[in-house]
DNA sequence: TTGATTTATATCGCATACGATACTATCCCT
DNA sequence: AGGGATAGTATCGTATGCGATATAAATCAA
């Protein structure tokens, strides 16, 4: 499994030898992991994500949540109703322009953030790799990215 | 707030710091990146993982593409329902125990696997990474992939 | 044998993702 | 000023993912 002839490693049309499968299986993987460590704050994957942005740059327009979350509106907009509906957000119509959605954090998000902070620490713990290791992928993944989104 | 360092570097609470978040988009970003390839053949991304593994495997039983793709049922059933639709693939109960539903590639699924043969390579031409560095990413997101495993 | 348990798959409901489209406010050009 | 172009959000439809539950077949246990 670990040698690989030439010629194995050379059919690109094997799951093994694709690079998307890891990426796409590893992805869910990691949302299945979050699940219980969020479910004491009714909290899913992408709303995490949401708030980890608002954490650091609230208040600011959706267009902005969208461009670090590198998510469209059309899955925001349902997204950030459902965090006001529970509490976490309030978004609130720009003055200067009519147009901007001014997302901010409640007084209950904001303080949550103290609560959440255990959860990247928690989730490290269920990996035994080193934080060498993960640093690396992450820093591949990063490149990774900046490749992928310059091809749209 | 970062009693570890004086840089900011050891705040885990910032999505710059998170490994999951490059996992998440990166995961999207490929399947966007393969969506004008798949479209062609009237496929979505996770259709042709399916097909990738079986046009390595079929026939099979559909536990058999839950355990490779790492999917449950669930989220198979309907998709192999489509598949069936469009002509790709059969679904048959085995007779031999009428629990196994077996799924085949029909002559088009089979013949399909030449055509999509080019798709790796021209995915991999949208990235300027060496394919020394998607290797290190490929083996360190399948390392990643087991330890999230074990976990659940 | 027969009832309980397990196994393999399917159905339902909810929450993303995202292409296509719509809507409104702002901008830009003449 | 006015009308088209652009920008920022929202809505709609479709396709996943997946937890919870259902269903039917096979297996196991007494």
């Amino acid at each position: 499994m670990s040698e690989q002839s030439a010629e194995g490693t050379r059919d690109l049309q094997l799951l093994e030898n694709q690079l998307c499968f890891p990426l796409y299986a590893a992805s869910r993987l990691m949302t299945r992991a979050y699940q219980p460590l969020l479910a004491r704050f009714q909290l899913t994957y992408p709303q995490y994500i949401i708030l980890l942005i608002l954490w650091e740059d609230a208040p600011c327009p959706i267009g902005h949540i969208g461009t670090r979350a590198i998510l469209e509106t059309n899955t925001l907009s349902p997204l950030l109703k459902t965090l006001e509906k529970q509490g976490w957000i309030t978004r609130t119509r720009s003055l200067l322009d009519e147009r901007v959605v001014v997302v901010d954090l409640t007084d209950k998000g904001r303080s949550m953030k103290q609560e959440c902070a255990c959860i990247p620490q928690e989730l490290f713990e269920q990996t035994d790799s080193t934080s060498q290791d993960l640093a690396s992928v992450k820093a591949m993944l990063n490149k990774l990215v900046s490749q992928l989104q310059e091809t749209v």
